[in-house]
DNA sequence: ACCTGTCAACTGGCATGTTAGTTGACAGGT
DNA sequence: ACCTGTCAACTAACATGCCAGTTGACAGGT
């Protein structure tokens, strides 16, 4: 499997503005790193020192300290006493591991959802698929992706669970990341929506076996992607 | 269903000495504190003054804030700011929503287990049943609570994927703390044996929608108990 | 050339001071 | 009696200073 690499991120020097957003500032800088993180402004293995930050975003070390705290409890950041916290590198063992949780709990989501769906649900449902057919024969990859994104999220919603969207989030933390690098796999997207279309069908006929194998299938098509990707980009995966 | 309530944690004036583990102090209070809260030596709607706490510790502020971060990122506490944190309250909601989570990932656990199980971990996991009968005959219920949460441990386990015990933990903290309090229910440790033998059969027999089955009811079995639980203890379900 | 010990610059961990926001008691008005 | 405005004590958020651990360069020995 051949891959183009995408332009990488050209440095670091592209914040979010921390006026957007509330809370304190500690959890302002949270969020602004954790975005950059995950959209690979910060790309792995990039170091997070506490004065630099402190000075970018014109506050003290002391809420950046607070920060990096909390993204290395989420596993974004590694961070060892006494060195420059850097942002964790992706392992083809941890995104099949989330995979796999990922798909245990999307499984359960659609097959909960499949049993409880309404017609008005399923609209939804069919509107986001219209819309993502549409930014793909636009080629809008980016809208492409939030698009995708979207569809599950709303799957999530209809189970009424509303913390069920924060684990599975948290849990696809770095794929989220790793999906960052594949997105501009050309045929992808049009495979994903067929992929989606299953589920989605599985869901209208309120059959909820074949709604969970769509989305099982449709999850692990991920996995194939990911030795190469590792081929392509070793210094993201790299612990150094 | 009726409920014995069991004796209340007395305040909080014993905590574990730091000197135990390594890590930062940031690290240690956060571990120290999580196991606090986990066995409900800090019950919820504790407050967590960071001066107290600091002193307590012997140590200064800025460490315990860091730790009290964590804490409210994994959701143990709920901090606003200005306002004193405190230990975050139970809510049958979350309750259920952790069931479901976990139902889905522990199901996956056993699916996956039943197919790719050895000789020597069906041996295991028969020794830890045994241990259970025993500890249930001797009514040591903490220890059977211990070899419980082991039986499920050794399952994650056997999936070779090793943050999977991590996300389940972190998926099923405030169940963990809800256990605590249904721990003197009588009967149900003799229930709980029961359907810890239907799994482990279904592992045995390779059979794995039997195991899955088997594991979902299973955890399926806490929900009735939790309405009962919030009348027993409203003090530990309100947001006061 | 390589390995090793030393040292200086750097960086993070922790302590502490300062400030601003919150809370609860109390007084005064209705 | 109840509601409301005021105020003092408390507490968290953030800034900053200091020290100890780490790193990488360089010198000297093999």
């Amino acid at each position: 499997m051949r891959m183009t690499p995408v332009a990488e991120p050209s440095g670091m020097n592209d914040l979010p503005d921390l006026r957007s957003s509330a809370g304190s500032l500690a959890q302002r800088i949270h969020h602004v790193l954790r975005g950059a993180i995950l959209d690979l402004t910060f790309p792995p293995g990039a170091p997070l020192r506490k004065a630099e930050l402190a000075q970018r975003f014109g506050v003290s070390r002391a809420p950046v300290t607070e920060a990096i705290a909390i993204l290395a409890a989420e596993g974004l950041v590694v961070a060892m006493p006494q060195v420059t916290a850097r942002v964790a590198p992706l392992s083809v063992a941890a995104l099949r591991e989330e995979t796999f949780l990922r798909s245990a709990i999307e499984g359960a989501v659609v097959e909960q959802v499949a049993q409880t769906r309404t017609e008005a649900q399923l609209a939804q449902l069919g509107r986001n698929l219209r819309l993502q057919e549409l930014l793909v024969e636009d080629g809008d990859t980016r809208g492409f992706f939030e698009a995708d994104m979207e569809f599950h999220a709303l799957l999530q919603g209809f189970t009424g669970l509303d913390r069920v969207s924060d684990f599975a989030a948290q849990v696809s933390l770095q794929l989220h990341r790793a999906r960052q690098l594949l997105l501009p796999e050309a045929g992808r997207p049009a495979e994903t929506i067929v992929e989606h279309r299953e589920v989605f069908e599985g869901i209208r006929r309120q059959d909820a076996p074949a709604a969970v194998k769509a989305m099982r299938f449709h999850l692990g098509q991920l996995v194939p992607y990911l030795k190469p990707l590792e081929q392509t980009y070793p210094r993201y995966f790299r612990e150094g």
